[in-house]
DNA sequence: GTTGAAATTCTAATAAGCTAGAATTAAGGT
DNA sequence: ACCTTAATTCTAGCTTATTAGAATTTCAAC
């Protein structure tokens, strides 16, 4: 037995993903255009990896009138709670509460953060319950 | 040009850097009876990933007296802060403000979650400040 | 000193992930 | 029709990650 498929989007699905996240439905040309400068894969490279992530279900490829663009199907959202939600488990026995303290004690979090944090908090409590 | 080595543990060394840091320094053996369940590896399937993992840094080999233990060189708190740090460039534009939106919006915060961290936020600026 | 269990090394197989040249197809312009 | 350019498929290589049987070493116990 050797290893299955990542559950998660790999580093290079996940830049891939986020050009097309950050431009929307992007033809291939543009899409290797606006790769990571260091990451500067081949059109053919690009190509190989969107049909494999086509089969993981991540993007889409779509026929736009008379161009062919492709198109995430996984949000950054979704894939942004499903990897924080696995890390959270790996490795912070599951308490979200626990990265939070994390975030605070590494510095991560300007004083702007709490405050936006603090508001985000009080307004919840105010408006839900 | 193939892929290089993660910069983060991968799923399988993680599984075992849990039972180091749950246990302690651990024997070979105990380190594999304790693995999780669906893991089950065999021992020299163990020792072949520690033997990377030594490579890479994550574990020390120790003679403890007579028997020879397995010890994390990782903390979990380093590894934790690592890869949350990577997963807020990745997908949260470098924000751990938006990482902790996600965590309250995806409802993965509880009340008491909340109660916490706000607690959490005030004393330190009572203190710090 | 032989035996036996644990640990380690050797060796090797398999799939994922990454990379891309070469060949082929599709579409538009001239 | 022909040519150019973009897109795609075919094919293939290379490293990491994972797995573990077999052989070897180590070391305490008898």
């Amino acid at each position: 037995m050797a290893r299955s498929r990542s559950k998660h989007p790999t580093d290079g699905e996940l830049a891939i993903l986020k050009v097309l996240w950050e431009q929307g439905p992007t033809r291939l040309s543009v899409l290797c255009d606006n790769l990571d400068k260091e990451r500067g894969a081949a059109p053919s490279t690009v190509a190989t990896m969107l049909k494999i992530m086509k089969e993981k279900g991540l993007v889409e490829r779509v026929s736009s009138g008379t161009a062919v663009v492709w198109k995430a199907k996984l949000t950054q959202e979704k894939a942004g709670s499903g990897m924080l939600q696995s890390l959270t488990n790996q490795l912070f026995d599951g308490s979200a509460q626990k990265v939070v303290l994390n975030l605070l004690e590494g510095g991560k979090l300007s004083r702007k953060d709490q405050e936006a944090i603090r508001k985000m908090l009080t307004g919840k409590r105010l408006t839900k319950r």
